[in-house]
DNA sequence: TCATTGTATAAGTATATTCTTATATATGCA
DNA sequence: TGCATATATAAGAATATACTTATACAATGA
């Protein structure tokens, strides 16, 4: 019977679990390029807003991300503070730029942009 | 411009789901350390036969591992051909070694020798 | 050949996941 | 205050997942 280490490879199991999710995994990927908002998302996926909303909760309730409001906008971003960032970090860096889409959202005049940062 | 090599998102995001999974990661972890047959996973896990062998054909049918058939043993082992091996590997890297459960089945005398390799 | 052992597959079931639609909550502004 | 916008949550439905039990297939050895 086995008895320890077990609980490392869980996490990394729901880590994995989570990010294997085409829509979570461009969205944890985008996030750690761009802070970004849901409303922006919903574009930038073609998603409905609370399908976008659940993916988001739960990468925020893994801790994965973390959420910032700005007024009326909740913007994520990756949590620099999640104790397996740099595990997610490494995953994600294999990845291809997400960054192309926010210039798409830019370009289409719908980017969500604060000015007084 | 330095071009990494990079996978696709979906591609990446279907690993990451085979991945995610408790049992199939410590698999991969295994077999990346030690090429194992069903039966020991039978023990390691305690698990059932046929609940075992689903495992393994997920991992199969994705290319994550490979089988290699000695007698009536099919020993499965990390695919290193796979086109994806490296990215595998890089997230494997990251667990615990799970090469104390091999020692704990030969310990047992449960650990399937092939005296003739 | 037949029985045994190791493994794979099929079919069914319980649970998990991911959407949907409807509604609630929070903020900003006239 | 009342309304619009952004986001979250609830409830339900369709589908996916991971087991179960039963059975099939493959190799070995008497």
């Amino acid at each position: 019977m086995i008895t320890n280490e077990t609980i490392e490879l869980q996490t990394a199991a729901n880590i994995l679990k989570i990010l294997g999710d085409k829509t979570r995994l461009a969205m944890v990927k985008i996030v750690s390029e761009n802070e970004c908002c849901v409303c922006e998302f919903v574009d930038l996926f073609d998603m409905s807003q609370p399908a976008v909303s659940q993916h988001l909760r739960k990468l925020r309730d893994s801790g994965i991300v973390k959420e910032r409001r700005k007024g009326q906008w909740i913007y994520y971003s990756l949590n620099t503070s999640y104790p397996y960032y740099s595990f997610v970090l490494q995953i994600i860096k294999e990845l291809p730029s997400q960054h192309y889409r926010i210039e798409e959202l830019e370009a289409q005049g719908k980017r969500v942009t604060c000015c007084d940062e």
